[in-house]
DNA sequence: CATTTAGTTCAATAATTTTTGAACTAAATG
DNA sequence: CATTTAGTTCAAAAATTATTGAACTAAATG
């Protein structure tokens, strides 16, 4: 079982690899997902990983910072503890959407910059507005998700293989 | 201008760098934006980009496998054109919510494998299936863009103002 | 069939990113 | 106020990733 923690620590960075943040990074969030308490010390964190302090300090300070985990002081303990944050749900999707946007802009920027008008100029036009519009979707779509959170959450309970691959 | 068309490339490849692709797939995306053929060779892009051929060839394949650029052959002549790609403009946001997807099995997973009946773990259920219910969703936002493409093209080019940055 | 053209492959190199580890700050404790 | 504890910083090392360049395939041309 704890072999299989570690198995799963060790997924965890490689697909935090693929979502372009760092394997340690990964490790640590897949650590506190897994680990057997509330919340860990630095210390728990770095043992766990076989890292340095240096590279806890890095990746810790990674992981609060994009509100992937959060720090959690407790009185009369110098320690800082940490744990994974149950805030802001939809923020990691809006965040990577919002690189979409930047996408628009430089696709629409392309446009005004070449020295021809013709079919790909109108496919530039339409691909920067789909990446505009997708963006301003989105905003609603996670309204709805706020508001309907309960509901369709029971739903995919419900019918649970029809989505896990 | 041929300056200008030069920091637009470049400035291509840093913007893909940060999408998780290559800055030189990025510059030579950008180059086949503003460039002022329709198509143009692998010569061309490789003079145009200053790189080596092996560089380039593994590039454009990139490109193409990524459905961001296609190949045009011609009847007689044995070089590879390359233009834009003008189809499937929701793949690119549809593989990266598939990364999602990915996340999301990888926290109900986590879920099943930790040892606690707390909070985290409902948070982890609610996390999972926010991940699923919007990559569910994303194909009827795409349908929806396909069938009001030329109503929310219009939209948004009346009120340009509002969406730039 | 030798040569040129078009592009691929891949080992070596260059560039970048991550991780370590040692020296440091800053707060608490004896 | 010396020592311990907690964590930070940053230069150097390790690991990873991208790019080059040379040798190669495969098709076309003379």
């Amino acid at each position: 079982m704890e072999n299989e923690k570690q198995m799963y620590i060790e997924e965890c960075g490689l697909l935090f690899e693929k979502l372009g943040l760092t394997r340690m990074a990964g490790r640590a969030f897949g650590y506190l997902v897994v680990c057997d308490e509330d919340h860990v010390s630095f210390k728990q964190i770095q043992e766990a990983l076989k890292a340095s302090k240096g590279s806890i300090s890095g990746t810790m300070k990674q992981l609060v910072q994009t509100g992937m985990a959060e720090a959690v002081s407790l009185p009369g303990d110098r320690k800082t503890y940490y744990r994974i944050s149950k805030i802001k749900i939809g923020d990691m999707i809006r965040q990577r959407i919002s690189q979409f946007i930047e996408l628009a802009d430089t696709l629409q920027k392309g446009d005004d910059l070449k020295n021809r008008e013709d079919e790909t100029s109108g496919w530039l036009t339409e691909a920067s507005t789909f990446y505009y519009w997708i963006g301003d979707q989105l905003d609603g779509i996670i309204k709805t998700w706020e508001n309907e959170k309960q509901k369709i959450i029971q739903q995919y309970h419900a019918n649970k293989k029809e989505h896990s691959t």
